[in-house]
DNA sequence: GATGAATGAGAATTCATTCAT
DNA sequence: GATGAATGAATTCTCATTCAT
């Protein structure tokens, strides 16, 4: 099976690019799963870290500048977000990946003006933009299009919803729930 | 490595889920990343022809009945599109993921009287919805909302994108774009 | 930690010598432990069957020929017996090394002239004989005996053993049984 | 490979058990082979010391004295007994397990009437006596046996075997040879 | 064509040994 | 001297791939 890039995460290579050998990579954690879930753990806290001290240093509007964080956490070791993700997902530990940012969102919820947006509306929003962040990671076709594009639409779109009173949409919505 | 559920999916496994033998599957396909694109293309295949087979019986509009059929796909097999999508994005080949349905939406952008809405803004509408259609596979959190509630706010989500005239959004986009 | 001999008895090994691939190897056996008691199995095996063709032959008294098979087969393989033993005491599956002769022995008890020698005598006669043989096996001094001598000797233990009355042994048991 | 019990004899659980860390552990030792030779030395000595004790306080014949220390001597630290003697016989170092008593016994035969006992009459007596001692820390079968009954066997035995004519044994020895 | 046992390169994991503190 | 984290060579084990039946 051929390995591009890192996919190919071997042990070896992960204690090598960690500058410690894979004996003490093996003192830290007890198995492969357990480093590599840690390495997403790490990617997914440096993304909080990263949206907190923009909010900190915040001369714009809030979702702009969680956006904005987002977008250029999601420029930053694609492949190996990539690779990490990707075992992350297959093992199921995939909740962690928005759940932390959701978490975090919530707790900012009440500094900005979103205090009454509801559980759902929040976890949808949240998934929403995550959607159009991960394809940056990866879909090549979102080369295409420039951070700040992106991040405009993804700005749009979250307050295009949020701003939108939580009444029923337009068509009948009862027809939707019948067949499933 | 410990391989629970679906994540140790190797060519046994996958042969034996077929009711073949490796030999006969290695007689179809080349290699073990053909096998999985084409696993991944006939999931992907599936969406497409229930969103197909939706809007030909259409009653409703557009929209929710694409939102609908693509709600209920995510529901199902679960385990093996969780464990497949992984396989696929840890290979880099992740790009058919949203590319199938982003060219299927394209097709109907036409029918629709979405025939205005650049090829950003489809990219951007495609993804956040699918964004929160893979959280229905890859969090289990996701489970505390019904398949009709979901199903309700893609909507509101997408209309409310698109229905959203193109302009600026309200705050400065320029100050966004400074720092990256 | 150096590894003399088949001391460092590998998987690769292990693989090579039976000409098969490590990769067939575990086709049959789950791990390493399996695999090597699955040899002490068939060397404890073929021992059995060395003492019931040589029986099947017998021109001599049974205890001889018993014992004579038995010095022969401790001569054979000596570094993988040891090898394969060592593992076979360290896991703590050593009841097998005796306890397949013992039972042969026994189901031989009949056919011989020790029908009425009991189970306790039994098991003494048969460790005594065989802690000589493992000397073969374990100890290079043992080489200074040629294995005839051996022989005659291991008989003589047992026929003195056997042959003498199960009563009280001169010295007075009493004493011994006080202070543990 | 799985490793249940004191199999596993590494040096760090062997610096932990001793109370001590790895590193000073290698501060007496050169390598993990010559730990595990003076953790066999040290039982062997404990064992040869058990004996020299009991004779010193010998009210009772000579051989039931040594064979009552050694069974008792066998009956404590059973695993971690098993443990060292695997090991020690993987690695090839056995000559001891039984060189040390028997060194001990030979110096002592002059004392004991048995000072016309050859060589190969004392190798086989005491590996005979050994076989079944060790039987007591191998077999879980040995539990079968209180200690006192085991001992009694044991003195018969010797006794039998010792005090038999070093003549011819009754069948004809010659038909033995021939063979092997 | 189908089969699945066999292969062996490659990956995960262990553990004797060292050495900076 | 004692410590125990770090090392990496050696070992166990996996699994994509082949091929004789």
């Amino acid at each position: 099976m051929r390995r591009e890039g890192l996919a190919g995460l071997n042990t070896n290579r992960i204690a090598e690019r960690a500058g410690i050998s894979v004996g003490t990579l093996y003192g830290y954690f007890p198995d492969k799963t357990a480093i590599l879930v840690a390495l997403a753990r790490r990617i997914l806290a440096a993304d909080r870290a990263a949206m907190r001290t923009a909010l900190e240093d915040m001369q714009d509007d809030p979702i702009r500048t969680i956006v904005h964080a987002l977008v250029a956490r999601h420029r930053t070791d694609r492949e190996l977000r990539r690779a990490v993700m990707s075992v992350h997902l297959g093992e199921g530990h995939s909740g962690e990946h928005s759940d932390g940012i959701e978490q975090f969102i919530a707790s900012l919820a009440e500094q900005l003006d979103l205090s009454d947006v509801g559980a759902l509306r929040l976890f949808v929003a949240v998934r929403a933009a995550l959607g159009v962040a991960r394809a940056l990671v990866e879909e090549n076709r979102a080369q295409l299009f420039s951070d700040a594009e992106i991040e405009d639409e993804i700005v749009r779109l979250v307050e295009a919803y949020l701003s939108r009173a939580a009444g029923p949409s337009p068509a009948s919505p009862d027809a939707a729930r019948t067949s499933s």
